[in-house]
DNA sequence: CTGAAAGCGCTTACAG
DNA sequence: CTGAAAGCGCTTACAG
């Protein structure tokens, strides 16, 4: 496949190419049959513009960047397919594409790089805590950023995040209804803002209906299928245990599901069971027996709208003006039922 | 963040564009005390050449491309966080950046697209099909190709993937030495090629020991916990029940352990269990209870070195040199015991 | 409505 | 060992 360039294909048309690239830029002062004549011969060429040019003449990158941790650790999570995939498909409306960056050293470092070499327009911060280093270290930097979640910073940047305290609110406050008063929480790792959110949210509901919030029922760690199985596990085997338990992933939630069930319980009859749901495809909680109920948002459709947001802000928009909080669907499903009487 | 260019750089020196530019490339004709002046100034003003403006001069993208499904489907895998995370770290030794690409349309056009815009020096192909339509494309599109797994291509790609078939062989024949005669497999979509090297190596085994391979005990589809729930409840509620199941990942190696249990079996002593792990944390076999027997191979490495084939061919290496088949481990946990006898 | 020319910021023969 | 200059392939004021 040999390719053309603007030049000999402007030559081909016997026209400038000044003319040839507004004409395919679509500025309005091109002749309209020039500009047709000029479409179908880029077409019949199959002319691609080189990427590296254009960016060099315009300045813009034409590309997003989302820094990944390579190291492992708690944020190496399988929902980062999901997450991608949905990033991808907003940034491809807008023909921008998706540059993944390693974090071997530190985040700062690699975002600084990108920056400076003016590889990105704008940047994902994926991941944030609650005093997060990176959301400072890019004020700095010329960049604009936005934050699925949040952190707390007094820096205006846009965020997309999920009601994850409202959803855990809601989570608790219906398993009280349902006439639980002890509720174990199975939380991810405190240092990201998502799982603070998510422990505010099943503390306000107990303080609500003037319940405690005992330490034993508090976990915090990844969000794996092994430390769902441990910390419910040890719940479990409190002297006083709960009869419910909340989990922050599908992940944790399937580990509690075996710890119930290794304990010789019935999960939503012994012990009710509600997981937060990202919605991916590879576990999903409806085929659970029972089905199991769940606070739910697609983590995929975040993507999506993060994509959106950067759109946005590149074209102009106020930063300041993309700070969107989604609400979060609850689910009722077969796992959770009134708590069984003392035997 | 002021940003310095090259010509600004060298100015302050007092030294031409092109002696700052090979000092700052390692070119061997600088003096030395010269390209030390030039990398401490260099450093001081934090200086990083442009991107675009390299690209542009040099030619070399200075990235690999990855086209990603955003439609969903079977390939939408978590498996993919951990590959990525492999991938990106590899290439970043190489100061590659990763472009991550939607193939919303086809893979083919996405292909093309960033190949004609010089986006990229190089392609990783995953999720390979048997007859895989991409790999020829690529082949008329002038762009070194890695594939991650095998397709049936006459064309001499560069290609890294696991001894599926090698691993199923000897998963199969461990459960045969421990006397199973039939033995489940529950596997991928076999439109994957790796899906296909695995039904051959369980195929293999059984028939090198006069077993029969019915149609009953193999089962394809997506690799989720609902397929595996669901096709070994199947293949256990059949008149003549598997005493061994084999799964081709951690998803659907839960699933069917789920099912064993469902079914008032147990794992390892009813019904042994044997799954591919990937190397995920999220869930991790040996956490189980009863810790399960493992055909493993980490994804994520195989993403580091699919990586170094990458750079091996930018750096001339012949593609056909690069053809690699991995050994897989047999890892024997608790999960795997002889049959019962039946009652 | 169209074109000649400058410029984006690098690299790299070529000359000395 | 160093430098002047051309060139990579676009975009975009500016002029007509």
């Amino acid at each position: 496949v040999s390719t053309v360039n603007l030049e000999q294909l402007s030559r081909h048309l016997g026209l400038s190419k000044t003319t040839v690239s507004r004409a395919l830029n679509g500025f309005p002062e091109v002749n309209e049959e020039t500009r047709r004549r000029v479409q179908e011969a880029a077409r019949r060429f199959d002319y691609t513009p080189n990427a590296s040019a254009r960016r060099l003449a315009t300045g813009r990158a034409g590309a997003i960047g989302i820094v990944y941790p390579t190291a492992g650790g708690p944020m190496l999570d399988p929902l980062f397919a999901d997450f991608f995939s949905g990033v991808i498909e907003g940034a491809a409306e807008d023909d921008t594409d998706v540059l993944l960056s390693s974090t071997y050293t530190s985040a700062e470092i690699a975002y600084r790089r990108l920056a400076k070499a003016k590889s990105i327009d704008a940047l994902v911060v994926t991941g944030p805590q609650v005093e997060d280093v990176r959301v400072r270290a890019l004020s700095h930097i010329d960049l604009p950023v936005v934050v699925h979640g949040r952190t707390t910073s007094s820096i205006p940047y846009a965020f997309y995040d999920i009601d994850n305290e409202g959803a855990f609110r809601s989570a608790t406050e219906m398993l009280i209804r349902l006439g639980h008063r002890r509720i174990g929480l199975i939380n991810g790792d405190l240092v990201f803002t998502f799982a603070v959110h998510r422990s505010a949210g099943w503390h306000a509901a107990l303080a609500e209906h003037g319940l405690a919030a005992p330490p034993e029922l508090e976990a915090s760690g990844a969000m794996t299928e092994e430390v769902g199985w441990r910390e419910a596990t040890r719940m479990l085997r409190h002297a006083d245990p709960p009869t419910a338990l909340l989990c922050s992933s599908i992940f944790s939630t399937i580990g509690a599901a075996r710890a119930i069930r290794d304990l010789g319980l019935r999960v939503g009859t012994d012990v009710s069971l509600v997981g937060h749901d990202d919605g991916i495809q590879a576990i999903r909680p409806e085929a659970q027996r029972p089905a199991i109920t769940t606070t739910h948002s697609s983590i995929r459709a975040g993507g999506v709208r993060v994509a959106e947001i950067v759109a946005g802000i590149l074209r102009g928009g106020d930063p300041a003006s993309f700070r969107e909080i989604h609400p979060v669907d609850l689910i009722f499903r077969d796992s959770t039922h009134p708590p069984r009487r003392r035997t």
